[in-house]
DNA sequence: CAATTTCGTGAGAGCGCTCTCTTGACAGGG
DNA sequence: CCCTGTCAAGAGAGCGCTCTCACGAAATTG
C-alpha cells in the first residue's frame, strides 16, 4: 500500500479509508492528502478477499434481449430497485444472458463471489439458477413467485386475484364468451393469471372451455397470433382477458382487422397497466400492479438478507386493482 | 483450498482448474472428481488479486433509464457487443447510472478493478468518466466520437456524411426550406449531424438560417416539441432532417396535427434506420447505420486493448447510407 | 552406464487489503 | 508516585489464489 508515504502504517490508512472513528484528526488529514496526491484507489479484489463483501448486487434477467428492451416492465422494476440499492451504496449490475451458454457463464460469475446478492425477474420454469445460487449460499430474491420445487424469498403481486378481478369486470360488463391470452406456461405469472381466469369463469357459472385459452409469450406479436387463433376457433368471443398489456395491444390490432369493434362488440382487459395501456386505441382497461414498488420491495428483501444471512425465506405479496378505460365499456355499464 | 482432499498440492489443483497441460491424466481426473464432490468454486476475488484480471467487462450507459429502454439503439448495440464478449468468455456487466451520484459510484466501481475494461455509449460532453478511467489505466472504448479534449479508442459512424446525404436527398426531392431537429448539443453525435446538415445546406446554395435548427433530446417528445417550435417560426418548411428516428416520429405526429401532408407537403428524413422507421406512417426515410456492427467493432477494440495494454488509441469509422421510404417521396421523384 | 534433459509435482512467496492483538502515551484515582 | 483505564497507532497474520522455483523421477543421449 503506497500511502505509507503519509508516514503511517497500512492499518491506519485502512482506518481512514473505512471511516473508523479511532483516528486522530491530524493523521486523518495527512492520510487523506496522501491519498489524493497519489490518486490512490483501494483494490476491491483485495478487500473482497478479506471481507467477503463486494458492494455490488446483480439483477439477472434471463430473456432474449428483445423482450428485455421492449417490455416496459423491466425498466420500471429496475427503477424501483436501483433506488434502494443506491441508498445502501450498492452497485447495481445488470446481467442479461440471452442463451443457455451465456446463462451458464452468468451462473459461474454469480457463484464465484462477484456479487453479494442476486435479484432475478422473469424466471422460467426450469432455470437452474436459483438452485445453483442456493447451493453456493448466495442471497437471492425473486420477482414473481418461485416455480414449484424452488424455495426462495420473493416479491409478487396477487396475480390470481388480479386475473379474477379482470374476468369479474368483464362479466359485469355483460360478457359471456370470455377468452384469455395467457402468458408462458412455464412461468409462475403465466400460470397464476390463467388459474385466476379459470376460477372466475367457473364462479360466474360460465362454461370452462379450453378452446378459449391461447398462449402468447408476453409479446405483442404473440398476443396478436393468439387472438387470431382464438377468433378462428370461437367466432362468438365477446370478452378478452390478456395476461399482459402488450399481448392485449396485439389482440386489439387483430380484432380491428377482423372488423370487431372494441368495446362495442368485444371488451378487452390487459394486465400491467403500463404505458402501453394508454397508447392503444381504444385505451386499455388493465389490471394495475405496482411495479416500482415490487422492485423496491425486492431490493429491500435482498438488502435484509445481506445483513441477516440467516437464510430465512421471506415473501411480500402486493395487491392489484382494475383500472377501467375505454376498451371495456360494456353493455351493462354503457 | 479444500481440494487438498484429492491428495495433491494446491498448486496442482490450480493447474487443473486453469487447464495447464503440465498435469498427468490420472491426477487431473482425481482432482476433477474432488472438485465435483466438494462443489468447489474458485474464489474470483482471490484470483483477481493475483492475476489482475476479473474476466468481466462493463458497458456503461449514462442516461436516464427512460431513454435506455425506449431507444432501440442500445439493445442492438448490446447484442453486437455481447456476441464478441461471449466468444472471449468475458462476462458483460451493464451499468446505467441515472443520476450524478450514481455515476460517481459507478466510476468508483470501475476504477476499483471490478472489470477489465469499459465500453461506453451515449457519452455527454462533460462526463468525467473517460478521464477518470484513463488515469486509472482502465481500458476504454467509446461508441461515438469522443468529446473535445478526451482521447480514447472509439467506434463511430460517419455522422457528418450521413447527415449530408440526408440533406442532399431532401434537396434532390426538390425541397428548399429544410429544417433540422438536432440531437443534444453536448454530444458528439448531435454536433456532427448538425454540422453535416449545415454543410449540405450551404453546398446546395440554400440560405443557412438558425431558425431552421431546433434541438430535441433524441426522444420522441423532444422531436415533437422541436417540430412544433420550428413550424411556429417558419411556416413554409418543406423538408425535415431529424437526427434520430424517434425524433422524426415525434415530428411526424406534429406535422399531421398541423395538417401538413407527408410526403406531399413536407419530406421527412430520420437517422438510425431503426424499427421505428418502419412503424411510423408514412414509413420513414432514414440514414442507416450498422448498429450491431458498431457494437461488435467496439467490443473487438476493447478485447484488443485488453490483450495489448499498450494504451494505443484506435478508432473505426463505419459508413452510413440513406434508405428511402415513403416519408420523402418528393416533387422531383414522385 | 554416467551425464543430461524433460517433465510432473510440491513448497512457498506474495497479490493488497482488513482485523486482531499489542504497544505505548497520557490522564486520573488511590 | 505507582497503578490502572483509555485510546491512537503499529505489527503481523491471513483471506484464497497463482506463479516461480526447486526437486526428484523418468526419459534421452553419448
Amino acid at each position: 500500500m503506497v500511502a505509507l508515504r503519509a508516514g503511517v502504517s497500512r492499518a491506519t490508512v485502512s482506518r481512514v479509508v473505512n471511516c473508523s472513528p479511532r483516528v486522530s484528526a491530524q493523521i486523518r488529514l495527512d492520510v487523506e492528502r496522501a491519498i489524493a496526491d497519489l490518486g490512490y484507489v483501494p483494490n476491491r479484489a483485495a478487500r473482497t478477499l478479506v471481507t467477503g463483501r463486494t458492494g455490488s448486487v446483480a439483477v439477472v434477467i434471463t430473456e432474449p434481449s428483445g423482450r428485455l428492451f421492449s417490455d416496459p416492465f423491466f425498466p420500471r422494476l429496475l427503477r424501483g430497485a436501483s433506488g434502494v440499492f443506491s441508498a445502501r451504496d450498492l452497485q447495481l449490475v445488470l446481467l442479461m444472458p440471452s442463451s443457455r451458454e451465456e446463462a451458464e457463464r452468468t451462473g459461474g460469475y454469480l457463484t464465484a463471489g462477484h456479487v453479494d446478492g442476486v435479484l432475478t425477474a422473469s424466471l422460467h420454469g426450469q432455470d437452474p439458477l436459483p438452485a445453483r445460487l442456493f447451493k453456493a449460499d448466495v442471497p437471492l430474491v425473486l420477482v414473481g413467485r418461485p416455480p414449484r420445487g424452488i424455495s426462495a424469498s420473493y416479491v409478487d403481486v396477487d396475480n390470481r386475484q388480479g386475473a379474477r378481478s379482470a374476468v369479474e369486470h368483464l362479466v359485469a360488463c355483460g360478457r359471456r364468451v370470455i377468452c384469455t391470452i395467457a402468458g408462458p406456461a412455464d412461468m409462475a405469472v403465466g400460470i397464476d393469471r390463467l388459474t385466476g381466469y379459470r376460477e372466475a369463469i367457473a364462479e360466474a357459472g360460465l362454461p370452462v372451455d379450453r378452446r378459449l385459452e391461447a398462449y402468447g409469450e408476453f409479446t405483442q406479436e404473440g398476443g396478436a397470433a393468439a387472438m387470431a387463433r382464438l377468433l378462428a376457433v370461437r367466432a362468438d368471443i365477446d370478452g378478452v382477458f390478456a395476461a399482459s398489456d402488450l399481448m392485449a395491444a396485439g389482440a386489439l390490432s387483430v380484432l380491428a382487422e377482423a372488423g370487431r369493434r372494441v368495446p362495442a362488440d368485444v371488451s378487452v382487459v390487459g394486465f400491467d397497466d403500463s404505458l402501453v395501456a394508454t397508447s392503444t386505441s381504444p385505451q386499455l382497461t388493465s389490471v394495475h400492479q405496482p411495479i416500482e414498488e415490487m422492485g423496491q420491495e425486492a431490493a429491500r428483501l435482498l438488502v435484509e438478507a445481506l445483513d441477516d444471512r440467516s437464510r430465512a425465506m421471506r415473501s411480500v405479496t402486493l395487491a392489484t386493482s382494475v383500472v377501467e378505460r375505454a376498451s371495456s365499456a360494456g353493455r351493462s355499464s354503457p
